[in-house]
DNA sequence: GCCGTTTTCGGCCCGACTGTTTTCAGTCG
C-alpha cells in the first residue's frame, strides 16, 4: 500500500487527468462529471483516504463506478493506468501553468508545447521570459492582449503563491455593509445584497457577490466602478462588473431591473450545485432558468420575478434556505415539502463555554451572568481555563475549587431565571492524559476538553489523546474538535468516522464553536455528526461579554450542516437540558 | 463518467465577458 493521500493531492491528480481530456477533446459531459467529483473532494473535510479505507469512496456525491475504481488504483498503486495514458503524449509543463489566470487546460497545451515546456519546474520561467521577449502573441489564438495578463499573472502568482485570500465571513460582513452604505448614496440603486458564499454563510468567502436593481443600469454600474476601495477593474461590461478592492478582495456586481431581481438574486446565491440540481429539476418540467427568469421550453416565454420567493414557488417548490443550497438533495425536498425546519439564534436557551477573568476572559463571573440574563437564557455555563496542579500546587487547587464552587452557588441562588453551572474548560495533554484530576472534575458541574497543544502529532497518537476524553466517565463536551483556525492552522488529523462512532457509543457531546476564525466543528463534520444522531452544542466561546454575540456565526454553521433545533441540545429547556450533563443525568 | 418517483439509456445549467476573430473559443462563475 502507498503511503496515505490527501485530499488535496488526490484532486491534483484528477484535476490533471481532467485536464488532458479537454486537451484531447474528450466527451464533455465526461469532463464535467470529473469537475463535479473534483469538486466534491475539494469541498469535503472528509479524507477521500479514509472513506477508501471503508469502502465508502462511492459515497462521495459525483463518484461512480469508474472513479471509485480510478481512485482505488491511486490510493492502492500510487498512480492510475489510464491517467498516465491520457497524458503520456503531453507535454508535462502544460500541467504547471493550469490555474494561472485566464489560463485553462488548453492555451496551457498551445503554450507548453509551442515552447517544449517538458520540465514542469522550468515551465513557468520559461512561459515569463517568452511573454517579455514578445514570443507568446505569434501562437494562433494568442494576442498582445492575451501575453500582456499571462506576464502578469504569473508575476502575480510569484508574489502571492497563488494564494487568494478568503476572508472570514465576519470580515467580508464588514466589506459588504461598506459596499451597502456607499451603493445608498445613489437613489437609482433601488435594491442591493451580497450573495453567493456570504449568504449561504459559508464560513469563508473568496469574494462578494453583489446582485443590484435598478432602471439605470449605466448610471449604477458607473456609480459602482466609483467605489473609492476600488484598485483594479478585471471585467466591466453592462451587466457586469469584477473589481478588486484595497486587500486583494474581489468584488463581483450584476445589474438587473427590479422586475427580474428575484431571479438574479436566486442565481447568484447558488452554490453552482444547488442551481445545476434546480435546473435539471425545472427542465424536466418544461422550463429552463436563468438570472432573468424561468423560459417556457416550448414558447420561449419569459416570466420574471422580482422577489426571489416567487421564483421558487413558481416551481412548485419551498424555498430552500440558503445555508443548504448545497446541491444535495435539497429541492427533491422542497418538492415534497419536507425541507428541515433548521436551527435559528431565537431557539438558543444557553451557552456553556464561556471565559471570565479568572482565567483569559475580561469581564467577571457576575457581568457574565448579567449578559447571559440580557439575552434570555435559561441557563449558562463558564469553562475556564482549568488552574494548573503541577503550578499551583494540589492544595492550592482545591482550594480554589471550593471557593469557587461558592461563588457559584451564591450566584445561582441569587437568580431564579437564569441556572448557573460551574465548569472547566481542561487540556487533552499530549500524552494522552486529561489536565486536572478526577477527584477536582467531580467537584464541577461540567467538564469540557479540548486540544490546546501538540496539533501535529500523529493520527494514532491524536485519536488515543481524544478516546481518553470520550472515554472518560466525568467528561462532557469535546470543545473546538477539530482544533482548526480558518487561514492558519488546518484541523488535526484523524479518522472522523472513527471519533465519530466512538462520540456516538459513549454519548459524549460535541461542539460547534461559533468563534469566526473556529467555527468547529466545521459544516459537513456537524451533517455527518447530525446524521449519526451525535449529540451537539453550539458555544461561543465568549471570552468577554460582547463575545457572547458570536452565537449568530455557531448557529449559521449549525444550520448549514442541516441541524434542525431538536439537534442541538442547547435550543432544550432547562431541565431537559441538564439530564445531558453526567452531574444532573 | 454519473445518475434515476415517468428512465439502467439517454440525458446532462446557463450566461457574461474578453480577445481574437470576421462568428467564436476559452474562461469564469
Amino acid at each position: 500500500m502507498t503511503e496515505r493521500m490527501t485530499n488535496q493531492e488526490i484532486v491534483k491528480v484528477l484535476k490533471e487527468a481532467e485536464a488532458a481530456m479537454e486537451v484531447k477533446g474528450a466527451n464533455r459531459f465526461r469532463i464535467r462529471a470529473y469537475q463535479n467529483a473534483i469538486n466534491a473532494i475539494e469541498t469535503s473535510t472528509f479524507s477521500v483516504y479514509d472513506l477508501w479505507k471503508s469502502g465508502r469512496v462511492s459515497e462521495i456525491p459525483g463518484v461512480g463506478a469508474s472513479l471509485t475504481q480510478h481512485i482505488n488504483d491511486l490510493l492502492k498503486e500510487g498512480s492510475v493506468k489510464e491517467f498516465e495514458n491520457l497524458r503520456k503524449d503531453l507535454p508535462d509543463g502544460m500541467f504547471e501553468l493550469i490555474g494561472i489566470q485566464g489560463i485553462g487546460a488548453k492555451r496551457a497545451h498551445k503554450l507548453a508545447s509551442a515552447f517544449e515546456l517538458d520540465d514542469r519546474e522550468a515551465a513557468l520561467e520559461k512561459v515569463a521570459e517568452a511573454a517579455e521577449k514578445g514570443k507568446i502573441q505569434d501562437i494562433p489564438g494568442f494576442g498582445e492582449k492575451t501575453q500582456a495578463q499571462i506576464l502578469e499573472a504569473i508575476t502575480e502568482l510569484k508574489k502571492t503563491k497563488n494564494e487568494k485570500p478568503r476572508l472570514l465571513w465576519a470580515q467580508a460582513e464588514t466589506i459588504a455593509e461598506r459596499v451597502y452604505k456607499y451603493a445608498k448614496e445613489l437613489p437609482e440603486i433601488q435594491k442591493i445584497e451580497a450573495l453567493g458564499s456570504y449568504r449561504r454563510k459559508k464560513e469563508t468567502v473568496g469574494d462578494l457577490d453583489f446582485a443590484v436593481a435598478t432602471e439605470d443600469p449605466e448610471k449604477v454600474m458607473q456609480h459602482l466602478l466609483d467605489f473609492p476601495e476600488i484598485v483594479e477593474v478585471l471585467v466591466e461590461g453592462d451587466k457586469k462588473a469584477s473589481v478588486v478592492i484595497g486587500n486583494e478582495f474581489q468584488l463581483d456586481f450584476r445589474v438587473v431591473s427590479p422586475d427580474q431581481y428575484g431571479s438574479m438574486v436566486q442565481y447568484f446565491t447558488g452554490s453552482k450545485y444547488h442551481n445545476i440540481v434546480l435546473r435539471s429539476f425545472a427542465l424536466d418540467k418544461g422550463y429552463s432558468l436563468s438570472e432573468y427568469g424561468i423560459k417556457e421550453s416550448k414558447s420561449k416565454k419569459l416570466h420574471e420575478f422580482a422577489e426571489e420567493a416567487d421564483f421558487y414557488k413558481f416551481l412548485d417548490l419551498d424555498i430552500v434556505p440558503p445555508e443548504i443550497r448545497q446541491g444535495k438533495n435539497e429541492v427533491d425536498l422542497a418538492a415534497n415539502g419536507n425541507l428541515p425546519k433548521l436551527i435559528q439564534l431565537s431557539d438558543i436557551k444557553g451557552d456553556l463555554h464561556m471565559h471570565t477573568n479568572f482565567s483569559d476572559g475580561t469581564n467577571t463571573l457576575e457581568e457574565m451572568v448579567q449578559a447571559c440574563r440580557d439575552k434570555g437564557y435559561d441557563y449558562m455555563g463558564i469553562a475556564d481555563h482549568a488552574p494548573s496542579v503541577e503550578s499551583r500546587g494540589y492544595a492550592a487547587v482545591q482550594k480554589i475549587i471550593t471557593s469557587t464552587r461558592e461563588n457559584f452557588n451564591e450566584i445561582d441562588s441569587k437568580y431564579n431565571d437564569i441556572k448557573v453551572l460551574y465548569g472547566y474548560e481542561v487540556n487533552l495533554l499530549a500524552d494522552a492524559s486529561i489536565s486536572l484530576p478526577d477527584e477536582f472534575l467531580e467537584q464541577l458541574d461540567f467538564v469540557i476538553v479540548g486540544l490546546h497543544t501538540a496539533f501535529s502529532q500523529d493520527r494514532k497518537q491524536l485519536m488515543k489523546r481524544y478516546m481518553t476524553a470520550i472515554e472518560h466517565p466525568l467528561v462532557d463536551i469535546i470543545a473546538h474538535p477539530t482544533a482548526r483556525l480558518i487561514n492558519e492552522r488546518d484541523a488535526v488529523d484523524v479518522n472522523w468516522m472513527d471519533l465519530f462512532d466512538a462520540v456516538k457509543k459513549h454519548d459524549k457531546i460535541l461542539e460547534i464553536n461559533s468563534y469566526p476564525d473556529r467555527l468547529d466543528l466545521p459544516f459537513d463534520l456537524v451533517f455527518e455528526a447530525r446524521e449519526r444522531g451525535i449529540k451537539l452544542i453550539i458555544n461561543t466561546d465568549a471570552h468577554s461579554t460582547g463575545h457572547l454575540d458570536l452565537m449568530r456565526f455557531g448557529v449559521s454553521v449549525a444550520r448549514r450542516g442541516w441541524c434542525e433545533a431538536a439537534d442541538v441540545l442547547n435550543t432544550q429547556s432547562k431541565d431537559a437540558f441538564l439530564k445531558n450533563l453526567q452531574k444532573f443525568a
